[in-house]
This record gives structure tokens, C-alpha cells and sequence, in this order.
DNA sequence: AATGAATGAGCTTTCATTCAT
DNA sequence: CATGAATGAAAGCTCATTCAT
């Protein structure tokens, strides 16, 4: 984005673009799209694309960076505190019970709450990957992206370690990625590439292994 | 290619062709790479380009495939038992003694050929991630090889639960693809994105992951 | 410029307008010097320039006239022969005893006169040049300041003709585009060009090739 | 010039290209000349002339090449040898009978080559003066152009001085930017900005000018 | 008197592919 | 088999100027 001090009008000029912009992105694929694609989608000549945006990347970037901040605020929103048993000490008897359940259903919602994020951000996430392939500097962000959950789910790792509920004996970090890594692919898997799959089966074999994998008990199958 | 009859000469030239597409390639991608470059370097003029290859895609087209060759002759190289195991060098009395622990260093040992194999072909394995963010045709061939790969681990899974290994509660499918996924993830995070891990450390981790997801059970650390 | 009524508001913009401008067009050269640049310099948006002004090159021309006022309002101060040398810096009795060499002093004076004051307009003139290559407008400008000097040369030496100081063999058109030539060729060379040329010795050296061409007697040397 | 090794036919299509940009430019002037006038000038598309050149200014940039070359090219043909009274001595008895004379004629016969030159060049030097305003490289090229001139102008007034033959107070390097200043802008002023001058009263001003400078005796009106 | 968003014509350059030789 | 000159569509971007507010 070029401008941070914009009338009301050039804000929605602005909004208009990126909406367009967003559009044909998610239709067209990022090769495929011209910026005249962008400009006659949003009713504006080629003069006016470029007082809001330096280039075709300026403005993918600008969306992009929407995109991860949803991201992230999404993944911000506390999970159902009935299924939270870490932060919040046994609200009710029947959790109190059975402490481990809970452990697994909040991985659970955790890993159904990334695939559905992935879900949502799918056409973008499609279109981030394509610029990457041809800049850096989308290479950088989707690595950051990634970052920021893997580094997550390492700490929850370590924080198992030292309460003494998982092997001390797992590497943390390459844990990590392993287990990041197969959500992070399946949701391409399923959400980018269309893939055959169901995302409840999905969901489900992911957070048996993941449960397994750092000493979460299964609950029982009736 | 266009051609399957060629004289020794021609034979030759198709593979300087391939040779010099293949470097330029890898060392400056898909996006970058121009016929003008591969035929510069090959020592050929313009023309005799298109005699051996109908595009710049053909050629690429033609140099994955045989990249794909390799990968799959390098997988069907059964694995000696005895020589998988990097950490237990030689064929001890034990392991005939505990087919458990045979399980699990065969498997480390399949997922280390993958590792290792990915990590051969990586130069090429970008440039076909590169390609496939803008021909959907390189998307089906990447498809094609993990399909490859993910029904073997589909149908070893089957194997196991079939012979009562396994939870048969598992759902051979969507676990076949985490698990696969998985390493197929750790393997392009390595190789192809150059991020810092290990890869012993990664196999390891993978391994671990992976046996207890399958009810393999993992060797006593001492 | 546009008007000639202007408040003392306007006025202050005006001035604020062609003061940036200066400086931008000095700064950046004629080409690359962008009304955007002039307005963000002046703190005034675009609208607000072309209430002061038709074009870029209005404003240039404004600037242009400027200059051409000062630098003939500059000529038009009279020489004191007793000032002009700057070897001799004061009235002696042998100045008044010899006309000649007076004559000589003046003429020194005169084209030192002209080398300064095209050295403080150096910037300008600069700009001038460059706006020549592209506009006959200035071209047109550039000429009539040169054919202002040039025609006063000229009345020089047919002045000296008629009292019979120099040869009347001279043509006085061509030898006052040659003498005048040489000083603005010079000039242009040390100010716009910046060779590594010397004032004084530039002076002294033209002087003495004027001088002996109109008959005024050279100062023997010591 | 992009390439050194050119079939015949690519040797052609480059001077026509040549051709039909000197044409174009000398007629629409450095900054309305667009690559495309020259294309179409020469019959071909947009691409072959980026085949052959890398840009609107590397064409110029060679076609000024040229130019030069022919510039100094010419300068290197001895001048009449009747008139050349220094390197062939005194060939017959009328010229030996007034060697004064002789030095007159030839300086005449340098100024005249020079001014012929510039005349034959000017609109070349029209378009090198206007491009010259908006880039450097130009200014490089014009600047070596007139130093070569210079530099042999005080190299001749020095040998002068050496023989005795003019004042030796006289400063070389600023005397020769003086004379030969005053050459180029009476050459600039007649062929470039057409100004109602003539060739031959121009040449025969500047010529006594010049002679009296560097002590070269006059030849008698009649 | 001032604003600043909007215009839009128009230019340069790229490169995969063809085809006459 | 080989050459390499020629194609030409297509796209990104600039910036002086206008005009509704």
C-alpha cells in the first residue's frame, strides 16, 4: 500500500480495489491475473491502481497480509472452555473425571480449528503458494506463517515434557514439525488440492496420532 | 519429445538438451529459465530446440519424468534389514529374537530412503513445485508421484490391521496420508526450503511418530 | 503564470510555488523534475498548482523570465572603470593618461561581468539548456538572450569603427557572434559543464583575443 | 550493438535499422522518437529491433559512434598541400616567398574543414545536443568529442609558442578553449540553431580573430 | 482558494515459437 | 539435421492535467 492518510473516498477506492482484487486473484490464479483484470473488475482506470498500490505484488501482499491477520486472530479465539482443561481447573465434575479426555478433545478442536481456518483461507492460500514460486519475498511469508503455529505447537510440546506427560526422550522441535507438518499438508491436501478425503476422518486419525505420538490416552471406541 | 527415432547424433543432442535444461533449471527455475538460456548453454541454435522438444514444458516435462523414474527404481530396491539401521551398523542376535524391533528399524529405514531420496532429486523437486503453481499438468504429476507413494502406505496399514497389528479402528486412508504427509513435509521442509533441522533428528522423530501411530513397537532407549 | 491579481495570500503561494520549483528543477534537472515534486516541496497539492500556473513548463518559464530580468538588470549597472580591473585594484594617474589601456580594463571588466553573472545563474541556465532540447519555446528564449548581448557587441565594435579605433575591413555581425560566442562558450564550459578550467585566466586569455581583434592595445606585460 | 557475429542478412536488417533511425530521429528529434517509428520506418516488428539493439538510446548511441568516427576520420585527411605550409616545406616558390601567408590560408582551410564538418554532421549533433539534456552518457560523448578538438588546438599553440612564433605569456589550454569555443558555437549557432549567419563570413572573421591571437600575420586587403 | 482522487493515452520491452534457408 | 532472424501479442507502468467537492 502506498498512502496511509486516505479521504473516506479513497478508502473505498481502496476497499473496492482489494475486494477486486481478491476476486481475481481467487479466480484467475496469480499468473493469470492482470492488473487490468483488477482495475476493469473494479470500475477504475489503470491511473488509479497505482495510487493505491505500487505493482500487482503490492497489492497481493496488502491481501495476503489480511489474510494472516485473520489468521491469527482467529487462532486467538479461546477454544470452548469445556474442553480446555489446562487453563481453566475443572469447571464441572464430569471433566474433573477424566482429565486425559479432555486433553484429547482440546487437541482435537485445535487441529479441527486449523483445518477449518485452512478451509476459509483456502483460495488465497492457493494463490500465496503460486507467488511463491516466482518471489521471495511470498517465500518469506508463508514461511512465517508456518513459524508461528510450528513454534506453538513446540512449546506445547515442552510444556508436556516438563509436567512429565509425555517422553522426555522426544525431540521437540522436529516433533513439532513432523506433527505441524501433517496437519499443515493435509489441510493443503483436502482444502488446495481438492484432494478425496473427509475432513472429520481427517481430523480424526490426525489427532489419534498426534495424541499417541505425545502421550495423550485415546478415549475409548464404543 | 517429440521424436522416438533418432540417430545416434540426434540421440546425443536430445541429451545435451536435457543436460543443459536440467542446470538452468535448477539454477535459476522455472520462471526464470528461457529457451534462449538452455540453448546457449547446450551450443545449439534456436531451431534445433524445437526438432527435439515442443516447448520450454516439454522439455521440463520430459527431465521430471525421468527424475520420477529414478525415485520409484530407487524405491523398489528392497531394503536389506540388516543394513537399514544407521544407529545398529550389523545383524545382531536380537534382532531375529524381537521382529518388533525389526519392524521399527525397517521402517526408519523406508522413511530414511525417502528422506534420502527427496534430498537427491530436491533441485529438481522445486523446480517442479515451481511449475506446478502455473500448469495444472505438473500438478497432476506431482499428485501422481505422492498417490504412488501414499497407497503403498495405505496398503501397509491394511496389512497390519489385516494381521491384527493394528488398531483396526484406524482409518487406513486418512492415516496413510497424515503419516505420508508427514514425511513428505519434513522432507520438502529440509530439502527444498533449506529450513534448519536435522535429518537424522527428523527421521527419528517421524520414525517414532509413525510406529506408534501403526502399534510398532519402539526399542527401549537406554 | 495565470494571474496578476492575486491576494497577499496568493501572492505567498506563488512565490512558495516558484521558490520549490527552483530548487526541484535545480536539484533534479529539467526531465526529471515532476509537478509532484514541485507541490510536495511547496505543500500544496496539485489542484492549488494549476490555479497558479498552466503547465510544468509555465512555471519554468516563469522562472526563466526571472532570470533573464536579473541578468540584465545586472549588465545594465554601470562599469566604474576605476573598479573593473582586478590587478589594478585602484584609480591610478596613468589610467586617466592612457585611454587604451583604459579601454582594455573596461573590456576586462565586461566579460568578467558577464562570466560571474552566468555563473550565478549557472543552475538556471542549466535547466534552460536542457528545456531547449525539447521545447522551442525556450529555445526561442535562449536566443534572445544571447542575440540581446550580442547585439550590444556588435554596436561596440561598429562604434569603433566609426571613430576609427579598429579595422573597418571587420565584419561586425560575424565578429560580434565570434567574440560574444567565445565568452558564452566559455562560460558554459566552466559553469554548466564544471571543466577544470580558471576564471582569471579564462578572462585574461579571451580578453587579450577580443582586444587585439577590435584594436584596443594590450597592457605590456612585465 | 548487441551482437558482434552477424549472418549478411542480420548485417543488413541492422543497417537498416540504422538507417531508418538516423531518418526518424533526425526529423522527429531525440525525444519524439519513438522505437516504434523506427520499426515501422524499417518494416520490421517491435522484437527484431531488440535483436539488434537494447534500447532507443543504444541505437543512437551507435549511429553517434559513426558519426565521431567519420568527425575524426576526416579530420585526418591532410588539407590541400598547397595550403599546408608546416609538414610539406614549401613545395613551390610562390608559397615559399610568404610563409605568413601560407600559415593564414591553412588555419582559414582548418576553420572551414571544421565548420563544413559541422555542417554536414549538424543534424546528428542536433539530435547527440538534445539527448545530451537527459543523459550523462551523451554528455560523455560530446564532452570527448571537443576535447579531441581542443587538445590539438593547444597543441598547436604551444608548438607555436616552442618556435618563437607567438607570444609566450599566452596560456595554452585556456587560449585553446577560447579559439576553438568560439569555432563550435559560430558552428552551432549557423548548422544547428540556423541563425542568419554566413559560412564564409564566419570562417573569415574567426580566421583574423584567431591569426592575431596566435601572432599569425594577416594577408593584405585589396 | 484549495483539495486530491481520477484519468488514460501511450511507451518500452520480453520471449516462446516459427520458418525460410 | 541445423540455423538464427523474425515475429507480435501482451503487459506493466508513468504523469501531466482535470474537476467534483
Amino acid at each position: 500500500m502506498k498512502q496511509e492518510s486516505l479521504t473516506p473516498k479513497g478508502q473505498r477506492r481502496l476497499e473496492e480495489l482489494l475486494q477486486a482484487a481478491k476476486v481475481v486473484f481467487e479466480s484467475a490464479g496469480y499468473f493469470d491475473t492482470r492488473v487490468s483484470d483488477i482495475v476493469s473488475k473494479a470500475g477504475v482506470s489503470h491511473g488509479t491502481f497505482y495510487i493505491y498500490f505500487d505493482s500487482k505484488d503490492d497489492i497481493l501482499r496488502t491481501l495476503i497480509e489480511r489474510m494472516v491477520d485473520e489468521i491469527f486472530r482467529a487462532s486467538e479465539i479461546p477454544l470452548d472452555p469445556r474442553l480446555s482443561g489446562s487453563s481453566e481447573p475443572s469447571a464441572s465434575p464430569q471433566l474433573s473425571a477424566s482429565p486425559q479426555l479432555s486433553a484429547y478433545r482440546q487437541l482435537e478442536a485445535s487441529i479441527r480449528q486449523y483445518m477449518v481456518e485452512y478451509r476459509r483461507q483456502a483460495p488465497m492460500l492457493r494463490i500465496l503458494e503460486q507467488a511463491v514460486a516466482s518471489s521471495d519475498e511470498f517465500l518469506r511469508i508463508r514461511l512465517a506463517i508456518r513459524e508461528r503455529f510450528l513454534s506453538r505447537v513446540q512449546t506445547a510440546i515442552e510444556s508436556r515434557q516438563d509436567r512429565g506427560l509425555c517422553d522426555p526422550a522426544l525431540d521437540p522441535l522436529h516433533t513439532a514439525h513432523a506433527l505441524g507438518g501433517m496437519v499443515d499438508y493435509l489441510a493443503h491436501a483436502l482444502y488446495v488440492q481438492s484432494q478425496p478425503l473427509d475432513e472429520d476422518e481427517a481430523v480424526a486419525s490426525m489427532t489419534r496420532i498426534w495424541a499417541q505420538s505425545v502421550g495423550i490416552r485415546c478415549p475409548v471406541e464404543h
